[in-house]
DNA sequence: CTATTGCGGACATATAGCATCCGGATTAAA
DNA sequence: TTTAATCCGGATGCTATATGTCCGCAATAG
């Protein structure tokens, strides 16, 4: 059970585009170059997370991705979803109606204890990723920030944004 | 995303061995014809719970699997963990560390936002899963089943056993 | 008109999951 | 002591998913 490295890549892209001014955004070509990574993958990905409603998406010269929302209203869970898809891990593909011991009259119309308990630990998992916005991964991520860091940061988007 | 099936076939097959007398056991093969799965690769599941300590192998004639614990003692996470291996989903390759911006002075001996939310995310998860026993899903399996089931799985058992 | 950029599909490769088979070791029972 | 049942670990093949690239098309700013 491993989840793509897209969801990461997108997730660090997201971080990055929250800390721009509000309507303001960035080429796939860039959110790949400022973490060093695959730009077609990448672009790939943001393509997902523009059909998802997570960013919005500006073609043509000088466009590229921005945020859809506030950064406040954009959850670590919106962008889970986006990539993986909203499925769950675990999926009951009912073994209980097969077999020897399977009675006719069986009753199925109610999940099985299996498929419930892993339903409500998925459910937890998922309110926990809601609880996490962009705003406060920005926040965290510019409080750490060094000096020298951030002026590198601002001098970087200022030559991708000119 | 998505969870190994071996998880669901060993879950139903540990709620079975715990409806089963207290040392009392089942080969692999009638664990694997109990719900018509593959009786090879449930083989080899029911290998990887006997390596994680959740269940004990009896070898030679008559042998079989037994729960290594009181089913109140074992938890759906024990399984989980025991077929998919303790690692979280979401793996941190901390691309942080990667690209234009990174200044050489950067501190990144403490985890990322990112990685962080995550890590609460699945410990959540976890610990839902932690909750629920054996005991509690064989208890509700036997809530549920008819009388006929009841009989018919009986005299499986004992057909199995003799 | 041209350069830039996103969109979607086709394609190729790598990794993980699914499943089988076999020889060896162990043990109960005939 | 022989036989049959059973677990163990490794080797193997197949399939599905993940990863990654490429290309033609559409849209748009200058
Ligand atoms: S029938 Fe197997 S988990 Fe629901
Ligand atoms: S550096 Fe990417 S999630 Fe930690």
């Amino acid at each position: 059970m491993k989840m793509s490295e897209g969801v990461e890549w997108t997730a660090h892209a997201c971080v990055l585009l929250a800390a721009l001014p509000k309507g303001v955004g960035l080429p796939a070509n860039a959110l790949a170059e400022f973490h060093a990574l695959a730009p077609a993958y990448m672009a790939k990905h943001m393509q997902a997370l523009a059909r998802a409603g997570v960013v919005e998406s500006v073609r043509g010269a000088g466009g590229g991705y921005r945020l859809a929302r506030a950064p406040r209203d954009i959850s670590l869970w919106d962008i889970v979803e986006a990539i993986e898809g909203g499925e769950p891990a675990f999926r009951c593909v009912e073994i209980r109606q097969q077999g020897p011991c399977v009675t006719p009259q069986g009753d199925f119309r109610k999940p099985c204890e299996i498929h419930a308990a892993f339903a409500r630990a998925e459910n937890a998992w998922r309110i926990e990723l809601k609880s996490v916005s962009l705003a406060d991964m920005a926040a965290e991520v510019a409080r750490k920030a060094t000096p020298q860091k951030r002026a590198l940061l601002t001098q970087w988007i200022t030559g991708k944004l000119a």
